[in-house]
DNA sequence: CTGTATCCAGGGGGATACTG
DNA sequence: CAGTATCCCCCTGGATACAG
């Protein structure tokens, strides 16, 4: 019952191995565009449309948008639904893995949020020990 | 009671304005390297050494891993601990507020080797049904 | 051992223009 | 509206050499 520095059990995936493909995947979902996408999505709570996701976040361009939407479905996480109609619409919402996923990457955005004042203390504090 | 997208009341932090210091710190503790160290040392549970830390991570340069350890040194989330002694001998723990986010980003590492094959397996019926 | 400094190639990603 | 296609700059981050 020897465990790998990630806790990871034979057979399984572990991050801290540069070879294994979890570390890849875990870099992706820590990216900041598919964390903000995802939980775009998640607080909209119903299908949106790709200008509905760029609208509630801030500052992403049409590409990073479509990169990381496209990501995510290839990976499940996402359902694309498109309608023949005119003018074109498409709409997309979690799957339920992606789902599942949105609450423990809320968490992450719950921690930074709630923790970002003591951060910015902290920073300035070092930076005052150690000359601006 | 209007909420942003974020779910942050006012007066909060919201990483969807790309204005919002949480925005940059919520990318800083998304990076794969911050992920990885503070996993690493989260796993050891013990103060870590330098050169133990990047044998934990495999891969990861010298210059990574100290601008990480820099970062999150400032940040508050990892204490430093230098001895004077020769040769010099230097390492690194979470604090108590770095042992609190290691548990929330360890649910997300848990969650990426979790469904790492899921994900492979999604991958691959994606790119069946696009065209490879 | 624990870094720091520099160089430099590669790729991420923004801006922009254009299409079905 | 929902993307696609390009250009292209910048910045990340690896490799390397060196220092305290």
């Amino acid at each position: 019952m020897s465990e790998a520095p990630g806790g990871a059990g034979e057979g399984s995936f572990n991050p801290y191995s540069r070879a294994c493909p979890s570390r890849r995947f875990l870099k992706f979902l820590g990216d900041l565009w598919t964390v903000l996408v995802i939980g775009a999505l998640y607080e909209a709570g119903s299908p949106q449309r790709f200008t509905e996701i760029s609208l509630r976040v801030d500052g992403i361009s049409t590409k990073m948008l479509t990169n990381t939407l496209r990501a995510l479905e290839r990976d499940g996480l996402v359902l694309r639904h498109q309608y023949a109609e005119m003018p074109p619409r498409v709409t997309y919402e979690l799957s339920p893995m992606g789902q599942d996923l949105a609450n423990v990457l809320r968490d992450v955005e719950g921690w930074a949020t709630g923790h970002m004042q003591d951060v910015l203390d902290a920073r300035e504090s070092y930076d005052v020990a150690h000359g601006e």
